[in-house]
DNA sequence: ATTGACATTGATAATCGTTCTCATTCTTTC
DNA sequence: GAAAGAATGAGAACGATTATCAATGTCAAT
């Protein structure tokens, strides 16, 4: 048994939560991983954040998780398709919830501060984008798994 | 006075390359670098190459290039806009010519072997894009500079 | 419960792409 | 031609990430 103390929820927040620690557990126990304590607390921080961090903000986010079993973890969630991992230009890598588990959406990335927001586009845009992108995968013999559109620029602070 | 030299004879590359010897030549000067050998080579290395390279592959290609040079050199010309680094999950950045010589382009970079190759869209999808990134821009007070289109995948090698 | 097999943890060491240092060499300018 | 300042390149240093390994936790079967 599991000793995951299910925080006393009102049913907004807690339920969502708990539906997504139990999409997160099968998909790891799928792959023969467990989903530990450890794991389940990263997922907790980077879902909280509801924004791609870095290992930084993540270990500051909850001073309970080691450096190296994060990124050990991290590296675990990662594989089994429940993180993304971003590497943006700056020092530190950016990890987020996957897609599936946030919704397909893309990236203000600020070439300043290295900052990193989610967008969310229309969907028509999105079906024509999709639409090219196939073609040009079944000319090219190339087996897409997903696309990602990131807007470089400046952000509102700097 | 920009000398966009559109070339209507027939010769090949040489004088293209020249070309893009000159505009960059023009470009470094005017942030008061110069337009050294070593940068040269780089420049000619990856025009020839027409794909974006890792640091081993350009010294391979050109193995008078030292890697502290090549390095150094790549960064002021990323800053000046002649060079775009492309990190793209693998062990090694990548470096291809900026879009004002190569031309707007999105890339399919496979999630197996790292590669990275380019690919161009259908002017109204990317009217469309733009369009839309330009409002979420504008939304959420960003100044983009540009954007970036990826595929993510497995080639077909992989 | 107890054992054995094995996954997980976390402090630390090691890795390795990239950046920095600095003495030397090239360019430009007066 | 001499001085000022860029640029070069070999090597040292840096630092984000990964690997190591002894200790601990967990599951399955007896």
């Amino acid at each position: 048994m599991e000793m995951t103390a299910q925080p006393p929820h009102t049913s907004e927040d807690g339920d969502l939560l708990a539906d997504l620690h139990e999409q997160i557990g099968s998909r790891l126990a799928h792959q023969d991983h467990r989903y530990t304590n450890s794991r389940q607390q990263l997922v907790a921080v980077l879902a909280k954040a509801g924004q791609p961090m870095t290992l930084p903000d993540i270990v500051a986010a909850d001073p309970d998780i080691a450096q190296s079993s994060a990124y050990r973890n991290l590296d675990v969630l990662v594989r089994c398709g429940v993180v993304l991992r971003i590497k943006a230009g700056g020092d530190y890598a950016y990890f987020e919830l996957a897609e599936p588990l946030l919704g397909h959406h893309h990236h203000l990335i600020c070439i300043s501060c290295g900052s990193i927001e989610d967008i969310h586009f229309d969907s028509e845009i999105e079906h024509l984008v999709d639409k090219s992108l196939s073609e040009i995968a079944a000319r090219t013999g190339f087996t897409p798994t997903h696309h990602s559109l990131d807007l470089h620029g400046h952000c509102a602070e700097c």
